[in-house]
DNA sequence: AAACCTTGGCTAAGTGTCTTAGCTTTAAAG
DNA sequence: CTTTAAAGCTAAGACACTTAGCCAAGGTTT
């Protein structure tokens, strides 16, 4: 039988590929390793089994999203960053509806690559906060805050939370907008 | 045979006790049936499967939780409206870790009582909205602010995703305090 | 009271998922 | 050319959900 000659990191990223057509609950080995051509069992041979690649998906989605998040905010500071990064934020969670709940996994101790992407991600709020002049606890508060938001709002827009017909786009911008405002007079505890 | 005497009713209470103590993803009709003194396949005789299962239990939740909501903010307005509710709505989900991740669940157009719950509790936080003068589209905007912030944020506590030793109560009530901040000064459409 | 019949329980069996064990063959290394 | 690590395979087991079909409990009807 000739080889395919994959590796870890190809099963992942079609992993992810897959994930985002048919959702990361309907993400299954056997789909998978149809997909790349090889018996369900030879997964393992890279992957520990299905909740590890769960977790190597995490670190790549988590990875993405605190590139694009730090990318959308460079060059900018205040409101202006602000919205680019919460753009980015839902952009990629609607691009990559099967990578995106990954993200939320709390990143891996043993994989250092996870664990920099986890503190990318959260670094990329903590700078934008900085420049409201948010340090310490309340930036601690303000990032608690401020990834709520916006979590719970492409989580609840994928899960078709919003029944009305009120434009969602502009929803989120409102809630933008909002926490713009909130970070501006946050209230300090001096933290 | 000796009947257990089951019925819709204790089957779906019993998942959701279940539930709270294993977690939802760990709620299995093995488990469950075993729980109830039957067979597993007795479950049949009274829910149509695993999805109808998760289906009425988020309908029970949501009518819970909605109550919750509803019962916290009576007698009450503006900021302490929105206090009360918000503090009943992680009240319940940290009660009720198992039971709360199915509230997200749209309701079944089919389940009159799930769609009531869920416009119950979509009506309880309007209600409160309204004591800042928000109606129309300014009201289903921040309805979307306020429930992704309440869901993110006690999603994101569930999930283990705050990591650092800033006090989280602290947090959420300093979030919530923005919240206020932030519906009285709402960046009105006029809608 | 006896017959009836609805219904709640059961066992058996099938599908789909993940996982482990152990074999074979490829292809690289010496 | 031989050796060997690794990448593939088949086989088989543990659970999960689901369906089919049987049987008896217990209420209803005569």
């Amino acid at each position: 039988m000739p080889r395919v000659g994959l590796n870890q990191q190809t099963v992942v990223r079609e992993a992810a590929r897959l994930a985002d057509e048919v959702g990361f609950q309907q993400l299954t080995l056997a789909a998978l390793a149809s997909r790349l051509g090889v018996a369900l069992p030879s997964l393992y041979k890279h992957v520990r089994g299905a909740d590890a690649l769960a977790q190597k998906l995490a670190a790549l989605a988590t990875a993405e999203l605190a590139t694009e998040m730090s990318t959308a905010a460079v060059g900018r500071s205040g409101g202006d960053a602000l919205r680019a990064m919460a753009d980015a934020y839902r952009d990629y969670a609607l691009r990559h509806p099967g990578r995106y709940p990954t993200t939320q996994r709390v990143p891996d101790p043993a994989d250092p690559e996870h664990v920099e992407a986890g503190e990318r991600a959260v670094g990329a709020i903590f700078a934008v906060l900085r420049g409201y002049g948010l340090t310490g606890d309340d930036a601690v508060d303000a990032t608690r805050a401020l990834r709520s938001a916006l979590h719970g709002f492409v989580t609840l827009e994928a899960a078709g939370g919003f029944g009305l017909p009120r434009d969602v786009d502009r929803s989120y911008h409102q809630m933008v907008a909002s926490m713009d405002i909130s970070f501006r007079s946050w209230p300090r505890t001096g933290g």
